[in-house]
DNA sequence: ACCTGAACACCGTTCAAGT
DNA sequence: ACCTGAACACCGTTCAAGT
């Protein structure tokens, strides 16, 4: 989709961080199930086999893309915020950081969600060592103990993946954010890809024959609501976690 | 690992329900990567073209383990419990309930939580249309109103996927589930899988240069305590959600 | 030093053919 | 009705060979 910075195949043309990045608008564009050496090749225009020089495998290829996607998250414990801030300022930004992440390349944070990271230690969705240092070290420089720091590092990754994972799988499904209560398309013509008008849905008493409550609640259900919730449940968070540090 | 249901060939002993079962098994010992059409046969006894009478074909198959793991989950809303114990009580034991399943399935987890579910307004890990609805009908019959139930539908979806995903992929590295502050193993000799000792680990300075807090705080992280924040952020949860419902 | 051709052991899936 | 053999179009990965 995007201008591409592939198909450069003069010889020496391939390093390690071109294949990488390639791989990352491949995956966003087809997602990772689509993504073999072959085609990842052919996007570089160049053999298959000539990834092996640069990447161990397909797997050591997909971590590299894990890792690459959370760069933008690797920041100075201190840019914009300045250590006045407290803790909490920190939080709130790094969260949205991570979530611009994750919106930005949603066939990719699965992968950020279920890949084992570098050490056993480590917890999705903040996987890397460097980032983790840097969270630790924003916290405690500003007064929050060791092991609370730790206690913090835990609940906020749970808090991350539980709701980045549930607003990607929004985005992969309804591509309507319900900013009304409900959009109003009585009479409108729904159409496919094709511009070719879809046949009438059935009803919901027919699409979901016994299932009372998902009949009448499925308009509300489909609303996603992801953006307000992840900022309410940051407050949410950040209150709870206030009682931690005295 | 456990004594085989598989391994039936005589004809027409076939069927989808021993074949999803025995996927979840082989995917439980193996992983997912590991479960080809054509291993899966071998298990049966069968070659891998008549899988195909019965499921459509790998995707189906992954979403039908799926499926299979989490009717674990599909309770009647009032078993055990009474309709007098309130919504609270049953959230806490579905919760559970969920929980149970990650644990018993930490390779087929991951699957329950990024897999697009049948309805795009269905959210991961409860999935399916009928442990939706029961899940509404139990808080409505407990007095919960429709918005607050769809609210905390959400909410709660969230949590679940945030604390087991975290918890699956601690399983998947620490075997120790730290129950004293840190296992004292000074002296004895760590073995690898044949017994042989291991050569000695270098010293955190070495092994995670320029990262002072990490090399401090590495045994506290390494702790798992995924049980202990599973139920200290449920009752969290339990009380923001009380705040909804007046 | 860097890329490729050919090869190997696997995939998922189809379909006509067997019993 | 149910299973299979053969075949097709793909995989990931290796390695000796080319430039």
């Amino acid at each position: 989709m995007a201008a591409a910075p592939s198909t450069a195949s003069s010889r020496g043309s391939l390093d390690r961080a071109l294949i990488v990045r390639t791989a990352v608008e491949y995956v966003d564009a087809h997602g990772v199930a689509d993504l073999s050496m072959r085609r990842l090749g052919q996007q570089l225009g160049v053999e298959a086999m000539s990834l092996y020089r640069y990447v161990a495998g397909r797997e050591d290829l997909l971590d590299a893309v894990v890792t690459e996607v959370m760069t933008a998250v690797d920041l100075d414990p201190h840019e914009r915020l300045g250590p006045a801030d407290g803790w909490q300022a920190f939080l709130q930004r790094m969260a949205h950081q991570v979530r611009d992440v994750a919106l930005a390349h949603p066939k990719v944070f699965p992968l950020v969600a279920t890949r084992s990271p570098d050490a056993p230690w480590l917890r999705p969705p903040l996987r890397t060592l460097s980032t983790v240092e840097t969270f630790l070290e924003a916290l405690i420089s500003r007064g929050v103990d060791d092991a609370t720091a730790v206690r913090m590092y835990r609940t906020f990754s749970s808090f991350l993946l539980g709701h980045l994972l549930l607003a990607v799988s929004a985005v992969g499904a309804s591509t309507a954010p319900a900013e009304e209560p409900l959009i109003e398309r009585t009479a409108e013509a729904v159409t496919d890809d094709h511009g070719d008008p879809l046949p009438d849905a059935p009803p919901p008493e027919e699409r979901l024959p016994g299932l009372p409550n998902l009949q009448r609640l499925e308009p509300m259900l489909a609303e996603d609501r992801t953006a307000e919730e992840f900022e309410e449940s940051l407050d949410a968070l950040l209150q709870r976690l206030e009682l931690l540090v005295p």
